[in-house]
DNA sequence: CGTGCGCTTGATAATGGTCAAGACGCGTGG
DNA sequence: CCACGCGTCTTGACCATTATCAAGCGCACG
């Protein structure tokens, strides 16, 4: 679970220049204020416009970037969703969190120069690419984004942080309340509806996150339903009583 | 869990100028090569030995800083040992990392410029206080010191990304074991015994850390020793078989 | 010399995991 | 177009791990 930065540029950035035109810039984009809450000027968007380098597509399973590879980038989900991810000594995967759109992914890089972890597109998803060197340029003229990378270096910490206490201290009812809660507010940010949520990711990546089996996570779900807290079509869900939810969160 | 950095200056840093005299250096600090691990000159030590304000001495109980308080300074532990914790929304206390001598903390806070986690002393200790200000003025000179500093924060995720597999993958077991190999090997870069540990917490922290009742903890002692793989005796812990600590934690 | 806290141990209960089976949906290839 | 197979999801029965409750011990501290 990342943040925000920035949107930009074309479809497929490559060598061809005119193809390069048809982009979108930073001001236009819908994403603008999830991705850029910070008071930016008018130039200055330009100017971070400028440095972005390349968007591209993934598909479903393709990675956007893998632990331990070289740091180059700051990156942007546009659309879609994906999944971050840490290999354990014994081969098992581990999730630590989702991205949706606006959000901003690769800070865990920025000190080592290679990547804790890994993230994997859920579904056909289109990020943007922010060399990280000519950020860091840009940022000595705005102190401003220098701080906002910053910031959202500890947003990180402080998540993982929550999820510790939520894996450590609550039931699996509780753990599954609170990922349903956050990308409800996820998905409000994203002027999307609160309480209609599409869940990108499988029962069993949410096992994973949650450190609960499919069959677990399942259960839940149906229980919640019968309670009338939910309804649950596949991946739709329908949330019912967000406050029901939200005292069994805690 | 954090880092390195520094120590320096006198027991207790107050305004008697010629009390603050009686320090010790960096360089002379027993904890330099663990605290300082980059190479720096001597005259660099000499820098940053100037800029450390005060080194202070703290009772079991008190606090090295608070969740939620300013973000002023980074701080270095010499002696002692420390927990870090954060409060749930209902109040509950949630242990993130213990802190031996050597280590760095505080630099969960350099970002939102308030602590995201309070650090309270396990037992009598002294710990070396590091103005951020005027360390940011000296990475201006010192570009490793940047780069470590940075290095910290990221070390910082990957450990709670780690306990976050702990907690979602491991059982009770593997837990215990973990965290007894990660205070093993912590030992050894102090130069002690990597066999033979002194506990600084309660087995209700180690519960806390590991999201764990304090009687499970407590079987778990008394099974590892029963194992061969342990001798208990209250808080000394010596380590019999390290390898099938090692096997078990996998 | 008590009182309280930290630790241990046992008995019991509950939560969540494991194993197994089946339904459903989707894409592939005959 | 249908059949097949695979992956995802659900549900049930059973079991294991860990929590809860309770009691007792020993040490430190007032």
């Amino acid at each position: 679970m990342g943040a925000r930065l920035t949107e930009a540029n074309a479809e497929h950035g490559d060598a061809c220049s005119h193809k390069n035109q048809q982009h979108t810039s930073c001001s236009d984009c819908r994403l603008h204020s999830i991705c850029l809450p910070i008071a930016l000027e008018a130039s200055d968007i330009a100017r971070l416009d400028q440095i972005i380098e390349r968007s591209s597509s993934l598909e479903r399973g393709q990675m956007a970037c893998e632990e331990d590879q070289p740091f180059t980038s700051l990156y942007a989900l546009r659309t879609g969703s994906l999944k971050a991810y840490r290999l354990t000594a014994d081969g098992k995967e581990q999730i630590t969190g989702f991205y949706l759109p606006g959000e901003l992914f690769g800070v865990d890089g920025i000190a080592q120069n290679r990547h804790l972890t890994s993230v994997m597109a859920l579904e056909t998803s289109s990020i943007c690419e922010i060399p990280f060197t000519r950020l860091e340029e840009l940022s000595a003229l705005i102190p401003d984004l220098q701080r906002h990378v910053f910031k959202i270096m500890s947003q990180e910490i402080a998540q993982d942080q929550q999820l510790i206490t939520l894996l450590s201290k609550n039931s699996a009812e509780q753990r599954v309340a609170a990922l349903l809660l956050n990308l409800s507010r996820r998905s409000a940010r994203l002027k999307l509806s609160s309480t209609a949520l599409r869940l990108p990711m499988s029962r069993t990546d949410i096992g994973n996150y949650l450190g609960l089996t499919v069959e677990t996570v399942s259960r839940i779900f149906s229980r919640f339903q019968k309670a009338g807290m939910l309804e649950v079509e596949k991946r739709e869900i329908h949330i019912c009583n967000s406050d029901i939810l939200a005292e069994l969160a805690g």
